[in-house]
DNA sequence: AGTAGATATGTAAGCGCTTGCATTTTTGAT
DNA sequence: ATCAAAAATGCAAGCGCTTACATATCTACT
């Protein structure tokens, strides 16, 4: 028997049952390869020890973890837990554990993270977005570490995603929006900095402007971190300005409920007074009153089928394009027509 | 040099800097224990080789693993997400790494991620509440893991915890409902087996009732799983009955804007009409209108402490009784005096 | 009964790292 | 210069598991 406090290991399984470390072995992880009395020996030793396989030392013989690592870029709003819950159900289905980590929105952090993950050896990853530094992509390559990209779909990316066209995304909403009288439009974004999502929201709201003969320069955004304050300090900001907007598209359905509150606070009617947008479709879009108007993304669905692209990726070391899904638009009470000028 | 796509090994980093695996590894752990131009010259080929060392064979090495694992029921609403943010960026500091997963209420679930974070050689782990197999504390002690109970502190449990008085809490809240002349209370309450939070939050809002000379036999608890929804229905099945109450307490503050939300569709007016309250005063308890009255938890600084508790048991082997840390009650606009019978 | 072929089990070589102990080199006091 | 003590480095034994290969045992025929 092992020390009192040590777990109980392979060998002493081995022992109390009277057969090699071998079998025991097999007992566990191909027990059609061992004859039932033997294998019944096996499993009242190890049910009499409580013995649980040492992890590591699985890992390093047999060189697979069955780990899958997700590093997104924050864990404080609901923007990726619906679709991470679906992404890590999907896996438990397929026998693989789930390593969550969030990067606070920082590149170095993330790097950092990705280094940590593949040192403990996870056998795929999922990153959110595809604005980081190429040594990154040299690194996971020359690791030879599958690697999935969710959240954003384009095609010629370093790594293949799943995920919608945050641009075209966006420019239907922003249409919507024209398409309602509205020509003074303000955006509040997250910061568009190494995060494509919100790049490409801009150039969304952008290409509606310019279809619909807006001038483009008299568009203002702000650039703002993702929170619930920071929408509101960004909807004061841009109600402030001589001509305001009228209506208000936000980056996500986070600084749309900032922007939204702030509104309540200061007393303007939403959508009377000015209409305001969001982006997710996060049960949060759906609680406030009036509800959003908001982008609907398939969270759940993405985070699936990630799931089962990335195990693809890992068991049977294909890389394919990825795929694209489809967004639509919830209609909420936030947005009405523009009342005077 | 090692096979292409393989990660470099510590033999890979000796080779190149002409010196032994120990020196290297040594450079890496303790650095003062080599000299300079030693260090410096492994430093280039850890640096040329883009070396990562391997996480598993450290932890067999080593027998530690800087890993601390946390299992909290849910990570779908922000019940903990700051606190276990606040947890992680407290072991971070500490140079301990968190992995975290999430049980979805279901104490087998539990179970077996205990087994498994255990597997992976977590130096301690963090649980939420006491109530759970007594098999679970057992195996956690002959592991000799050091365990840590949070958000619900309870003196003399099988582990130490940090946390709040849950009943007391609860019957503070309900305390002021009654004040405010309210007698006939409802409850919709979390489900309450496996669930010390829940449970004693039940029974602080019977201790208030009993302090008032109120008929405890009169007060309808609702049953129902933590989410918005069934917030909601739990709320229409309570106003649906005969004398329905003026009051409902709800067991945290998801299923009070279900509850609200619910109130507000079937055009009751709060706190008019019906008052409301909440528990754990999230940051969706701030947003909703009107905001809650709900019980204000120190979510981050319950965290923080934690994570410096879990350190010192796992680094000292020490036990101390755990923390019992303050609630305060949060004024919103959800509560008032009742009007009419 | 005898034997080829299949089936079940055992043997032992790693996987990449840390660390106690042995050895070599450096240091500094004589 | 000399030598003991201190500092730096190397050697090699594991850590607990998987798995290729070797060996033993069992089938089902002739």
């Amino acid at each position: 028997m092992s020390k009192l406090g040590a777990a109980p290991t392979l060998d002493d399984v081995a022992k109390m049952a009277g057969v090699s470390t071998a079998t025991v072995s097999r007992c566990l992880n191909s027990p059609d390869r061992v004859v039932k009395a033997t294998r019944e020996r096996v499993q009242s030793a190890v049910d009499a020890l409580g013995y649980t396989p040492n992890f590591a030392a699985q890992v390093m013989a047999a060189k697979r973890t069955f780990t899958i690592g997700a590093i997104i870029p924050t864990m404080e709003n609901a923007i990726f837990a619906r679709g991470l819950q679906a992404f890590q159900e999907e896996l438990h289905q397929h026998g693989y554990t789930l390593l969550v980590s969030s990067s606070a929105y920082k590149p170095d952090i993330e790097e950092e993270q990705i280094r940590t993950l593949a040192a403990r050896g996870a056998d795929g990853l999922l990153l959110i977005g595809h604005d980081r530094d190429p040594k990154i992509y040299e690194f996971l390559n020359r690791r030879n570490i599958p690697t999935l990209v969710a959240w954003s779909f384009t095609p010629d990316a370093p790594v293949p995603s799943i995920g919608f066209d945050n641009r075209a995304a966006m420019c239907a909403l922003a249409n919507r929006v024209i398409a309602m009288g509205h020509t003074r439009l303000g955006m509040i974004s997250g910061v568009s900095a190494g995060n494509d999502r919100a790049r490409l929201r801009i150039e969304g709201v952008k290409d509606a402007a310019r279809q619909n003969g807006l001038d483009v320069s008299d568009l203002t955004i702000i650039e703002t971190p993702y929170e619930i304050e920071c929408g509101a300090q960004a909807f004061s900001q841009l109600m402030g300005q001589a001509s305001h907007p009228t209506a208000i598209l936000c980056g996500n359905d986070v600084l749309a409920v900032g922007a939204l509150r702030r509104a309540q606070e200061i007393g303007l009617r939403v959508p009377k007074d000015v209409s305001i947008t969001g982006f997710d479709d996060i049960e949060l879009a759906r609680i406030v009153s009036p509800a959003l108007t908001t982008v609907h993304v398939p969270h759940r669905e993405m985070g699936r089928k990630a799931a089962l692209q990335l195990i693809e990726m890992v068991e049977k070391q294909v890389t394919d394009q990825g795929e694209q899904l489809d967004t639509s638009i919830i209609e909420g009470q936030s947005l009405g027509p523009p009342v005077g000028i």
